[in-house]
DNA sequence: GCCAACGTTGGC
DNA sequence: GCCAACGTTGGC
């Protein structure tokens, strides 16, 4: 799952420990967040940084959430066609897990897997919620284990 | 800041 | 329903 560290970043969520992922518009990232149970893990993905990269972990602790952005009129994420009898826009509720030693950058995640084994590396992917093959996500998070610490 | 890739809008 | 124009995302 993708946030600009600028809007909400890994610190953010640290500090806040829970947090409703709202304001995603785009239908097929909708549907990934529609797919979502609770005790799902996922990772916290900085975007639009340098260098973009996934920076920690954290867990779906409720599911089917109806995104109340949609009902803010004053709200950058307003949706003049959502009703509460008819919302358009579901999400999830998250937990912070853990901020990664150090991130996994971009990069790295492209020298070690193919687009098909791990959409996010495709390129031109706009995506903010995707998912992610089990063997691959066990993957990464050896990887993030065997990561020295930045000071 | 540039720009490729992609999604959405709206005229027809 | 097609598709050109436009807006947005996000890596670099």
């Amino acid at each position: 799952m993708k946030s600009e560290p600028d809007v909400f970043g890994i610190a953010d969520l640290e500090r806040d420990r829970v947090t409703i992922w709202d304001g995603v518009r785009n239908y097929q990232a909708r549907n990934f967040l529609k797919s979502m149970e609770v005790g799902d893990l996922a990772f916290f993905y900085h975007s639009n940084t340098s260098p973009p990269g996934i920076v920690g972990l954290m867990q779906i602790i409720e599911a089917q959430v109806v995104d109340p952005s949609q009902f803010d009129l004053d709200g950058e994420y307003y949706d003049p066609k959502s009703t509460i009898i008819a919302p358009r826009w579901h999400t999830v509720k998250i937990e912070f897990v853990r901020t990664f030693n150090s991130q996994i950058a971009l990069a790295t995640l492209r020298d070690r897997f193919t687009s098909e084994e791990l959409l996010a590396v495709k390129q031109g992917n706009r995506l903010s919620v995707m998912p992610i093959l089990d063997r691959v996500a066990e993957q990464i998070l050896q990887m993030a284990e065997n990561l020295t610490p930045i000071n």
